[in-house]
DNA sequence: CATGAATGAGACTTCATTCAT
DNA sequence: TATGAATGAAGTCTCATTCAT
């Protein structure tokens, strides 16, 4: 049961209803195990499309080929649903991250550079960078659902980061500045491109400058990396 | 800090509303005058908080001392207000910046310094950064409004980051990255910023990773400065 | 606000909204001051024919000659629609019954018949009675309704019927049975037959026995106060 | 107290979910003659609990421990469901009742006094009393279960007391008062206070007015049998 | 016999916009 | 000008009943 709206006023037992009549319906199609997930990509792309308040459920449902009852037998509202859907996207990749920082045993450039270009390819460059847009934009009108997001996500993947700054400090390979901001430095352009790709690169706005991610993202390593290096490290590198 | 454009005057400088009563009007028609931009003021701080789709047309006027209908006297709808709130807040601080790169005499990296500074005093500091976030979130579900706001505001907005990246370049201050992309890497950390201010920073979600401006801000400018420059010229700035 | 049911869930902020089409509609009657008392009447009339779950907001708004947004002008949810129909009808009723017991001169005996009379006129033969049934029916269902009832309504009228007997008992004219009991055992009947009226009463099942109001009424006073009053006080009243 | 009616046989010895699984039949198949009862058992309770409208078929399976598909291999329709409980509960009392009244041979005090006993222990103070309180609520709402409820219950019980009534007069132990009314009179604040057993009595609302059933009944008893006696007869019985 | 996934009408409530005063 | 009562489409969620397995 979820905690972010207040349950919906259990709106009442029941007014008595005339039965449905028993007209023929559509074949059921019987597949319990593919639906949550079925679910959950429609769910995402109607919300990366339109956001949390805007999205209906029951064109969820119609996306996934069923019926608007369908969709609450599966997950009981609509906010219970989001939480499903950032569960299955962000939250579980965080968690990989966290393990490939742990493990990882080259120089920290290269960890940093390898991360920002595995978040661009598993999230950035997909609808999963959507729901950052979401959140950005309605977390003032959910509180509770901001606090979720909070939670699952935010703060991992911050802690994600700046253990991989921290780490290069450490290690001498770079300049000792805050960790805790410089992987805000390091994440906010990406963030920023993901978000323009759900929002207004995503309309045809006429003469709008577009953003070419691959570009962005080498120019913001190239110019990050070599302003956390040290000299030598830098000079190693070859980067200047 | 902010010396590259000149402090605007305070649209309101005494709120109206403080004022004793005079005798000699009644107070309506003394404020007849002052309406419009009561409703926009009120309108902003509206659609910062909650955004396009969830702020109620009555909210609005109820903030601004006036009842519903007389909102519909003024914009004839709720995206006429809208828009009138962006041109009365972003696409009139673009145009100055404009100027001041076409007369800036300086150093390039002492231009953006200063712009993005001001960009900070100016824009993301105050509501007015509210604005970018509620079309990042709300463009789809209003392509009319994205394609004005993408004519008013980010074309232009660009254009001026380009410009002064392009400068330095042919001044032989930079190095020759593609300026388009470099001003996208410019803002992106700020409008970042600006962007949390106004949705999960602004929830007090318990225990998300605070974001400190001004650190921020001038981590940032070490690192693309320092990233931007050429070696001399860095030399010359003593950053490393 | 109503603290029966949980806020609907501030369902949404609204999803984009195409604006409604400006077709000419009927003239608007203003009528602001008669329509909580219009809205009130249809409200009793439905709620007593059909219950508290079973009827439609938007049934009675157009009993009320209205559009279902309009009877949210005036009360912000059923519950408190509910509350407000209880509050004009069985709460000020009782509050006169208390006045007339307080300032009563005559035999008590009188003063019981008096209320009883009272009270089958002015609630048991009015749809007000039918209130009761409904709290009957569904007080269980919606816990903080019946807590209002049971506070506004329940709770007083005991009192009131409770304080006439203990006066006949503390003036020597009745027994001394426990005024409570006996309070119960007085209204009990005229409840019981106003309930009906309001249920299968009205429907018209074939062959059901009915009840007859008056017979009924009079049947149970010559009971209850043959009952209740002392021999000689029996004697006076040439009872027996 | 109760020696009119014979104790019924209680219809579930023990409960048979209790039982260890026996191996030789699966328990599923053990159970299926007990299956109907078994629903009737879970329909009456949440019947009584809830109402009729606001019990949802699926709650009454799932009580039953069965899937909500079983329910309608045994009960096409919810409102059949209702019948049958009425039938086994209700219905099958009433027969009795009447043979009781035909055979009797003591005075008529005594039989009414059995008979109202016997009413509260095997109705009144049961569940099956909270099947009135349904019909009271909902009979309008559902015409044809108002009309089942008529024949099946209404009048053959308002006929068992009036013909008692009836033999009191003849046999010279009653005032003439209608005897049809009189029988009213007695079972009213019964029923009424069975009917408050199962809503408000049944919500702990703080402060509501306790009814103590068997108070309420010995002075139900002595005022009315004490109100319907002819003088000689009340002194015979020494009661005033 | 038994299951439980699926359906979809219908409940309450919100809010942009209009227009008589 | 200014007001604010009125409208009604649209959103979320429930539940009696069906039917493929």
């Amino acid at each position: 049961m979820s905690a972010v709206l207040p349950s919906p006023a259990r709106r009442h037992p029941a007014a008595p209803r005339a039965r449905p009549p028993a007209r023929t319906r559509p074949a059921r199609q019987r597949r319990k195990e593919a639906r949550p997930q079925e679910l959950l990509d429609a769910a995402l792309a109607l919300f990366v499309e339109k956001g949390y308040a805007a999205t209906r459920a029951d064109e969820v449902a119609r996306r996934a080929g069923v019926a608007k009852g369908t969709l609450y037998l599966y997950y009981p509202s609509k906010d219970e649903l989001f939480k499903a859907v950032v569960r299955g996207t962000l939250a579980s990749l965080i968690a990989q991250g966290q393990e490939v920082v742990a493990q990882y045993r080259g120089s920290t450039s290269e960890l940093i550079a390898g991360l920002l270009n595995a978040w661009w390819e598993r999230v950035g460059s997909t609808p999963a960078a959507g729901i950052h847009k979401i959140m950005l934009a309605e977390a003032r009108n959910f509180p509770e659902l901001a606090q979720f997001y909070a939670d699952e996500v935010i703060t991992p993947a911050h802690r994600l980061f700046s253990t991989a700054v921290q780490r290069g400090i450490e290690r001498g390979e770079f300049r000792a500045l805050p960790p805790q901001v410089a992987a805000q430095a390091l994440m906010a352009p990406l963030i920023f491109m993901a978000l323009h790709r759900h929002s207004l690169g995503a309309c045809r706005v006429h003469g709008a400058a577009a953003i070419e991610p691959r570009a962005l993202l080498q120019t913001h390593l190239e110019l990050v990396l070599h302003g956390l290096e040290l000299h030598a490290a830098a000079r190693r590198r070859g980067v200047a």
